[in-house]
Formats: C-alpha cells, sequence, structure tokens
DNA sequence: TAGAAATTGTTTGCGCCTGCAACATATCAG
DNA sequence: CTGATATGTTGCAGGCGCAAACAATTTCTA
C-alpha cells in the first residue's frame, strides 16, 4: 500500500545500486547495469551521486581482459560505516563495520561481571571515538546493538536479558543520547540469522533459521521472505523454550521440558572434564573422546533437537538451518544422525528442501548482524541516511 | 534490490489505490487523497485509469453531510473478479468473489468420495461457465485454490492431500489450461489466515497465526510482516505436526506424539455420541454436556493444544491467535483454560501482546482466502492483470 | 435569502527521472 | 594499423506527480 512520488524513485534505485554494491562486493558499472536492468546513462547518473553521498568510490578498471571499453569499479567507500554494539556475558565489544559487512575496527572489553545497561552508553561513546580516531574518523550512519535476551523492537527496550543481568532496560534511547546516532537494537540470534543470510552459511537464502547454542543457553533467528521475522513485538525466535520432553526439569525462563532444559553445553563439559571452552575447543574434546557416557549423552541431546528441528522444519519450511555454537559441534560430533532422526519428526516435504549447515561468520557473526541491522536504513533510502550521519 | 522505472511509479499508485479500495471498501475520491498521501490532481487521474480497466466505478457522493464540495465515491466494480476453487473431503465448491472480498456467486458440489484430481478441471471449467453467466460474464483475473494438503508454492503441484487421496497432482497446469485463466494454488490454513486477517479476526494485523481444526486434521497459516508465510518451497506452517507428548499414537503422515495425534475432532465425537456434526453443532453438544469424560477429555486436549500455542508464541511472537472449527469450540468449552495453561509454557513478554479470538469468516473462509489469493496480481499490478484478464 | 467559508474536482504548467539514440572512448583480435 | 566490440557520455523526449489557480458545490452565518 505505499505510494510512490517521483523522488522515491530515484532513491529506490540508488538503494538497489548501493545494496548490491553491499552485499555484492565491488562490482564494475558494467556489471551494475546487468544486475540492475537500469539503462546505462542511469546507472552513470546514480553512481555518480552515491559518489557524492561520500558511499562509494568509482577506480580505475582493474586489469581489463575483455574486448571493449574497460568499466569503472565501484567500491564501497569507509567514509560512512555504522557501529555494532555486542553485549555479551564476558565481554563487551564495540566496532565499527563498512559497507560489504568489512570490520573496520573492533575493541572488545572483557570483564567479569557484565556492567549494568546505565553504564554502557559512556563506555560505548569513548570506544566510539577511539574507534573513529583509528580508522580516519569516519561518520557513523547508525549503530546496531546484538543483546542476548527479549529486545522490543519498536523502541530498543531490553525486556529481560538474563545473562546480562538486565531487565527493562531502555538501552535504545540512552545509546541514542550519548552516541548521538540512531540506534536499532535486535536479539543477537536474530542478526546472527541476518549475518549468515548475507554474508555466510545461508548466503542468498531467502527462508533460513539460524539456530544457536552458547553458554548462556539456545537462542534462534528466522529468516523469512527475505526478512528477519522479529514477530509483533521482536520477540520471535525463542526456539530454546520450545516443548521437547515430558521431563521435570525447567529451563532458565522457568519452563519445564524444553530444548534449553535438556539439550546443554554444561553438561558436554561436565561428562569431557572440560572447566570452559569455546565451540571450537569442545568439538575438539568431543571428536577425540572415546568415552561411552560422553557418546551417550550426545545422542541424547541429538534426540532433543531433533525434535525442535522437526518442529522447526513443519513450521517454517526453511531452506537452511545454520547450527552454530556447540549445536555444530554436536552435529559434527555425530554426522548425519540429526538429519536421520528428522525422517521420523518432520513432513518428508519440507525435509526435501532443507539444507542443514554449520555456521560460518565464527567469532564476528553478531558484530555483522549488528552492523548489517544498523545498515538497514542506509541501504533503503541513502540520500537521507548519509545526510544524516 | 527492485529497480524502478518511471512506469512501476504509477502502477504501485495504481495497486495502493485499489488495495485500499478492496480492503477498506468503497472510498470516497477524497479519503482516497488522505489514506494514500498523493495529491488531489493525481488520485482523479489515477481513479480514472482504474474505471478505464473496469475495476472500479465512481458514483455520485452520497449524502453530503458536510461542507465543502461532495466527493464522488469510488466502488470496486463486478466487472472483473477472481475464481475460487475450494476442493475438500466432502464436496468441491466454485466460486466468483469480487474486490472487497464480495461473494458474487458459489456453487457447492457434494460428493462421497472425492473425485480424482484429474476430473477437477473440467467439473471447474463447466462450473465457472454457469456462474459467470448468472453474474453478468465478469472477466476472470485469476483462479485461487485452496487445497488441504501440502502445495509446493512454485507451481501448484499438490504433494499430498491425504483426505482427498491425491499425491503430486499438477492441479495448477491441468487447471491453467482447461480454464485459461491463471492458477494459483495454496495451503487451504495458509489462505484461511490470509482471509482472517484481510475480513476476519486478525483484520489489520500484520504478524497472526491462524490455527484450524477440520475432520482431516489441524492445520495453520501463519502471516508475518503483513505477507504469508509459506516457506521456501510452500509447506510451512503444519501445526498439526508439532511434538506434544512421548505418546505413541501416529498421527496421518505417521509422525508419533504430535498434536494431531492427540488433539482429534473424532474422539470428542465419540464421546459426546455423535455420529458427524459441524463446528457449531459440536459445540453446543460440548457446551450442553455435563458428563465427566467429556470434559476430561475436553481438559486433555486444551493441554496438549496449550503446548503447541506456546511453541507458536515463543517461534512466531504473533500479535493474534485465530483459532478455527472444533479448536474454537475447545476454547469455548473451558473459557480461559489456554490461557491460563500458556503462562507456565510461553515466555511472558511475547505472551503479553497475545490475543487469542476465535474465527469471524465461518464458512467462506475459504472461498475468500483463495479470492484474495488469485487477487494478488490484479492488486500489484492493476493495469497488467486486468489487460490480461 | 444571499454572501462567506470550506472542501474538493479540474486544468495547466513545471520539474524530475528514466530511456533511447547517437557519438565518443578504450580494449582486443588479426 | 584497422575493424569489431563493449561501454561511458551527452542531449532529447516521454511519462508522471505536484503545485497553483480556478471552478463547483455544500454548509454556515447574518
Amino acid at each position: 500500500m505505499e505510494t510512490s512520488d517521483k523522488r522515491s524513485v530515484r532513491v529506490r534505485n540508488l538503494s538497489a545500486l548501493l545494496t548490491t554494491v553491499h552485499r555484492a562486493g565491488s562490482s564494475s558499472r558494467a556489471a551494475l547495469t546487468l544486475a540492475t536492468g537500469l539503462n546505462r546513462s542511469t546507472v552513470g547518473a546514480l553512481v555518480g551521486e552515491l559518489a557524492e553521498l561520500d558511499l562509494v568510490t568509482e577506480t580505475q578498471p582493474a586489469a581489463a581482459g575483455s574486448v571493449g571499453r574497460p568499466s569503472p569499479v565501484v567500491v564501497p567507500s569507509d567514509r560512512v560505516v555504522t557501529a555494532a554494539l555486542v553485549p555479551e556475558a564476558d565481554a563487551v565489544t564495540v566496532a565499527l563495520v563498512g559497507l560489504g559487512g568489512r570490520v573496520l575496527g573492533r575493541r572488545r572489553m572483557a570483564h567479569d561481571t557484565p556492567p549494568p545497561a546505565a553504564e554502557l552508553p559512556a563506555l560505548t561513546a569513548s570506544a566510539l571515538d577511539e574507534l573513529r580516531e583509528q580508522t580516519g574518523q569516519p561518520r557513523i550512519a547508525a549503530m546496531g546493538v546484538a543483546v542476548p535476551g527479549l529486545v522490543r523492537a519498536s523502541d530498543g527496550l531490553v525486556r529481560l536479558a538474563p545473562h546480562l543481568g538486565w531487565q527493562d532496560a531502555p538501552l535504545g534511547s540512552m545509546l541514542e543520547e550519548a552516541c548521538a546516532v540512531p540506534v536499532l537494537v535486535a536479539n543477537d540470534a536474530t542478526l546472527g540469522a541476518v549475518a549468515e543470510a548475507v554474508f555466510g552459511a545461508a548466503r542468498g537464502c531467502t527462508d533460513a533459521v539460524y539456530l544457536n547454542g552458547g553458554s548462556s543457553g539456545i537462542g534462534g533467528g528466522i529468516l523469512a521472505g527475505g526478512a528477519p521475522l522479529t514477530g509483533s513485538a521482536g520477540y520471535a525466535g525463542e526456539f530454546g523454550h520450545t516443548h521437547v520432553s515430558g521431563g521435570g526439569k525447567r529451563d532458565a525462563a522457568g519452563v519445564p521440558g524444553t530444548l534449553e532444559s535438556e539439550v546443554s553445553r554444561d553438561t558436554l563439559l561436565r561428562l569431557l572434564g572440560l572447566q570452559s571452552a569455546d565451540a571450537d575447543a569442545l568439538e575438539a574434546a568431543l571428536l577425540a573422546s572415546g568415552d561411552l557416557a560422553v557418546a551417550a549423552e550426545v545422542d541424547r541431546q541429538l534426540d532433543h533437537l531433533a525434535t525442535t528441528v522437526g518442529t522447526i522444519v513443519n513450521i517454517l519450511d526453511p531452506q537452511v538451518l545454520v547450527l552454530g555454537g556447540f549445536l555444530a559441534a554436536l552435529e559434527a560430533a555425530r554426522p548425519g544422525r540429526l538429519a536421520a532422526l528428522l525422517a521420523d519428526r518432520a513432513l518428508g516435504a519440507p525435509l526435501e528442501g532443507l539444507s542443514v549447515r554449520r555456521a560460518e561468520l565464527g567469532s564476528d557473526i553478531l558484530v555483522i548482524g549488528a552492523g548489517e541491522l544498523a545498515l538497514g536504513p542506509l541501504l533503503a533510502d541513502p540520500p537521507s541516511a548519509a545526510a544524516a550521519a
């Protein structure tokens, strides 16, 4: 039901062009003409406008290699960037992310206990100043925040982030005041799904689910029809609390018999005799272990995981399921087991099209996802957002 | 990433205007100006074009009532309509649906055993001819089909419709050939969700879930971000096969412990001593029954239903959950019970925004949903679709 | 009852945007 | 060195929405 005036045509085309450069990387003007279907002359004018906005630069054509006049390459510029803020249980990360999902600078501040939400804005603002200085004082278009918890999409209120000890923290507005940039806040796993869909294991997919297992539990993010599925208020994707068994164990939210109460990283670490381990170390230990108790626990957890994945397949019919954190390790420890279990827990038709993969982006995933979130307004309306930055 | 040429501006604005008239009903030109934000003169020209396409007519302003020059009323026309085809276990319904979701004509053909898919095109074509004759030979823009089963969205192939006895039936292409109109096929519950979201209990909602209980089982449809969620291939929304218990009963698809295996209309009918009953009769019988066994069964089924609804809330965070068929009767038999159970099975934050309602559209729901599906192309690009009709 | 006020349709001219065609430019093949 | 090919550049035309001025129609007010 959106209407269009004539200016919006220009905005849409600038958006399409910038989005292509962002997602597909540097492209020649000829390639952009092909990708957008616009006329050569139009692309020329649009690229010129993007260059004036400091969003791209045109460089000399690389090695020509083919017949015909060489086409200049349109390269995303680093003069306008987004900020990413990732508060986690053990550290706060602030980063600058440029077009193309490139992490231009990063500052990780470790801590024993997470700082209260009220202290974050000042911390973030000073880290941001440092980062800007190190990277040539770029303009910051917006900031994206990846929060491990329930986030109200409308205003960036953090309803509940148990592992940070936050409750009803108006993070969005506090950060906007302290940093003087537009702030967008979202759930971490939702942003993980976005990141993997744009630059990772689900590249190019329009329907994907990202399921991540961390020390804090199991979170998920949904991509449906090419857009992140946030639900009516922003709380969608809480797969950790789906019902998987009649067991009496309760998860962190007090709900019994849920995925999170049955599938847990700590149980694996304990059986392996490890104190703490990142996902890679845990996976190595799982693969190296010959302990039958460990194998049984892996199977038990995979069994419960399959129940939730079956529900995901039946309900959402995704093209790709991306496993991250220790869930990827579980799958790697027993290759094919999950797929075999699924045959009995999901309908055949949606299973056919499903591909189960492991996350590709590693530790940068949330930074990239938060950057992508913040990039949304810039990609949708380059002139307005660049002028405001 | 869609680009715009200048013609697309016109198309978008025509689309916005026609969509408004379709959803909000007849509106004055002044109201359309306000609703779309377009200029008076522009709206005038656009309405003129829609009138030339036989999509709307302008009538004399009704009672003026207020100061100023009266504004002519833009009324959806019945010259261009969509066809709806609804094959069910006990009957096939063919109908003509106009703009505004008005059912202009309907032909219900009852049968004891459903006809094979191959017989449907001829049946449909002749019924359509009759209906067109009765309604002034309108042009048919497209046909929508609501199938109780798994439908591949890309080409309208019915993968599996157990209660019709169909498997891998190329319904879309067969109908296109027989009726010479574009055919769009979708799952019945998905279309139920669409219908309730446009004209029913979830009117105006962008995030809603429709859960329907029929003789054939439990189906669901999802509306996310204002659009039907079909998944990557079109199989999304199969809530009937979500895991709810460790029980060994298997549902029609052979999956054990699912919602559909535990929550069943036939069990209720048997306990009530009824042979068959529509949803209203079943609800009346439930309300009238003082049998303790019936009450216990209702509670048992509501308990399992709450598990799936909890999963829905955690995963999709809908604004409205619409219950149809005997699921509405279950809720009515024990008002508030479902909501009480949910408190323990879903997270508090998404539960806050949830409203559980019963379906409003009655027996027309699938006809309206199928009509709405077929209306999509016309609403998106009125000139092209109307020219093709 | 007549004029003022308010609201909306209608007409006209303008600015913006893209497409098209012709021309200019740069590379490759021989 | 020349022709073929591909692409940037420039000027023009067509389509579209907007703004402003004007016309039409109703209600309000004295």
